[in-house]
Parts: C-alpha cells; sequence; structure tokens
DNA sequence: AGGATCGCTGTGAGATCGCTGAGAGCCTGT
DNA sequence: ACAGGCTCTCAGCGATCTCACAGCGATCCT
C-alpha cells in the first residue's frame, strides 16, 4: 500500500517511515504543504497521513484542494492542537480521521486500516455494442454473456471501435492508436484482426466500410 | 439522517438525543446489545454510534456479528476504556471510528459526518476469495482455514490483490504499490512472487492477464 | 466485359511473454 | 562467524501472439 506522510517534523516522519515500511506500506514524504498536495495529487497513493501546521500550506488548505479536485484518498489529519473545534474542522475540511499528537503508534495503524477497509474501487464504465460486453477493469468480453477469449492485440482493437461506435474508423487510425504508430506496420495487419474478431465474436457488429475502414454498430 | 444509538447511560442517551435531534437527526436508541444488533440489523440506519460496554452483548460483539452479516452500516464506537489497544481492538472488529468517552459533542458530530461523507460501500475487516481468508490486522493468511505462512512480500502482494478482487492488476501497478517503485526493480520479481504465491495457496486463484498483468478471481 | 483495386484468410516464421529453477546478495538472530 | 530466510536477478524453455505474405474472391471503374 502506497501512502503519503506529509509532515515537517523529520524525527516524526523517520520514526513512522520506519514502522509503517515495516508493516508493510511503501512510504513517501514530503516536509511541506505545497510538496505535499503536488504528491497527493500525481501520486497514486492508497491513503495520505497529514499535518496541520505546515509550512507552506496548511493540511487543512492540502485536504480541501485535494476534495475541490474531486481527490477523495483518504486522509488521515495528525495534530498538535487537542481543542475540540480544531478537530471538527479538520474533519469538516474534508479529512476522513483526526489523531492528536501525541498518538500511539498501535492505533494509528489501525485507524490506517479502518479507512483502507472503505476506500472504494470505481470500476471503469462497461462498453458495450448489441449483446457485446467490454470492461476495461477486469479486461473481460463476454457475447450473449458468454465470456471471449482475447488476445491483446484483439482486445485493444475491439476497445477502440467500442468507443467510437457508429463512426467509420480508417485503417491508418487503428495503426496509430491501437498499434505502435512508429513501428511501420502492414495495414493487412488491421484486416488479419479485424477477421479474427469477426470470428471470435460470432457476430456481424464490425463492418468494413470499402476504401475508408470500418465502422462499428451501435 | 437514520441514527441508531446503542448505550446504556440513560442520562447520555438523553443529552445525544437531544443535540442530535437538534442537528437534523433522526434518532433511535437501544439500550443493550442484543436490541440494539437487532434494531441495526432491520432498521435501516445510516449510521450507528456504539456504546463498548452494553449489557447482554458488548459493543465490539455487535460490529462483529453485523460485519459477518455483510451490514457495512458506518459504526462509531464510544468507550471509557482510553488504552490504545481497546480502540485498536474496536477498529479492528470493524468499526469505522472509536471515541473514548468523555467526548465533546462537536467531534463527534464532526467525526459523524465524516463517516457518512465516506463511501458508502465498505470492505470485510477480514480480506477473502474463495476459501482464503487474509486478516490485515493480525497479518495472518488461511486457506480452507489451514494457517499459511507467507513473506512480507508474498502477504503484500496477496493483500494489493484481494483488495481488487475482479480487476486486471498490472505489473508496474504491483511495482509501484507492493514494491517500492524507486528501487528499480525487475518486473520479472512480481511473476516470480505471483509464482510463489500460487504454490503456497494451492488454488488456481490468481489468473495471469498475458500482456496485462493479473486478475484475482472473486 | 475486363482490368484494377481492395479486402479476406490460411500458413507459417519469428518475436514476445510468462514461468521456473538456480543461485547470489543481504539481513537477522544465534 | 555461521545458518537460515528473504528478495531479487538471470537464463532457458515453452506457449502464445503478432504479422508478413500470397492467393483468392468481391467490388469498382471505364
Amino acid at each position: 500500500m502506497r501512502l503519503l506522510l506529509v509532515e515537517d517534523e523529520q524525527r516524526l516522519v523517520r520514526a513512522l517511515r520506519r514502522g509503517l515500511t515495516g508493516d508493510g506500506f511503501i512510504v513517501e514524504s514530503a516536509a511541506d504543504g505545497v510538496t505535499g498536495l503536488d504528491l497527493a495529487r500525481h501520486g497514486d497513493f492508497d491513503a495520505v497521513v497529514l499535518d496541520v501546521m505546515l509550512p507552506r500550506l496548511s493540511g487543512y488548505d492540502v485536504v480541501r484542494a485535494l476534495r475541490s479536485e474531486e481527490n477523495w484518498v483518504p486522509v488521515l489529519m495528525l495534530s498538535a492542537r487537542a481543542g475540540e473545534h480544531d478537530q471538527a474542522d479538520g474533519l469538516d475540511h474534508g479529512a476522513d480521521d483526526y489523531l492528536t499528537k501525541p498518538f500511539s503508534y498501535v492505533v494509528l495503524l489501525a485507524r490506517l486500516r479502518a479507512l483502507l477497509r472503505r476506500s472504494p474501487q470505481a470500476r471503469p464504465v462497461v462498453l458495450s455494442a448489441g449483446d457485446i460486453r467490454l470492461d476495461p477493469g477486469t479486461r473481460r468480453v463476454t457475447v450473449d454473456d458468454v465470456p471471449v477469449a482475447l488476445t491483446p492485440r484483439e482486445f485493444g482493437l475491439l476497445e477502440y471501435l467500442l468507443r467510437r461506435p457508429g463512426r467509420v474508423v480508417t485503417k491508418v487510425e487503428l495503426l496509430d492508436h491501437v498499434w505502435d504508430a512508429a513501428a511501420g506496420v502492414n495495414p493487412n495487419a488491421v484486416e488479419v484482426y479485424v477477421g479474427y474478431l469477426r470470428r471470435k465474436l460470432d457476430r456481424p457488429l464490425v463492418e468494413t466500410v470499402r476504401g475508408m475502414g470500418y465502422r462499428l454498430e451501435p
């Protein structure tokens, strides 16, 4: 599990990093709010442990910025302020949990686990046309609810077509987006793979537009 | 928002009911664990505030019973026990938050709001697939209730896959979240560890998706 | 009608991918 | 210092996938 630790007190960072790494977490850290926010935005973390009092940008601001960008990564705030309103403020800014320093490592760990339990796994939309269904997340394709095994290239081709239903797609466009554009592949390869797809799907789904390319019936 | 309050101290019940009702909650209450569990099962609540020390059935038992029935209603536990292990225990039994008495009403309210905000779908405390079970709290894994010894890396890999059942997980993603991405590990290491897991679990659980990565059968 | 173009498909060679056994390096505890 | 466990690399193998090629039929144009 990738964890981001935003905290400026270096001794605490070292101690937590040691403990959390030992408990199986990959720990990255930032020592100020701006760097922390930047990392949280692009770092693909499973959770963030965030100090409130930070140089450059406070923990409150970091979590509020994240939430305003629809980033729902679980956030656990840390603070030396024990006041009840500080705690309520932190939570109301969008944090999911709040711990007051000094805290026990065991409690931090248990609270992190509770947060990770609730982490949502939003599924990408399932693409479909007729009775063909393609799920980019599970990488599964079914025809009339019967699973069909596709090779990576076949899958990529079908996915590309499914994302542009009804539109005519040229072979060059397919070579660019499904194949490696730079690889200099013979356009006939597209024809070959359309043939594979037609056979596997067993449906008149991919229509040939002579002289132009292919079109998938919506 | 419908709220269930399970608490045997009647003065506290009255005070909380008054406050929460004023803040827009519909409050039902129960004075012992058995009644509380029964109400939580059938009452369709948005959240449950649950005391630990209750007549007839403890709060720990109530939350564990709910979770074992796949009831993921958000639970906030209250307890007079301030020990760090009490708190960790409560959370690891499946509670989502834990407050120690005496607590501030403002904090309770903020934590309730944070709880209601969080993703509605939680996952069980113990991750499982087929007859494989993995407990992140105790870091133990069983196959058909027989304990299996996993190394830390094997454990991390299995945990990550179990948290994304059915999803295709690429080797790069695994290197990022289970290994330390910065360490520059050869992707073949993932293949090696998948091999170890398959051998130790002795189940066709982790499926290879050629060209993409791996998928764990739910 | 006849030629030219286009797309389809069977064949097969080469490339790619994933799995595995062996073993080196490292750390930990004795 | 030594043994044992863990992590990871490496190289070889087998299976699968990709793609070029060439022949054929369909379609289009004049």
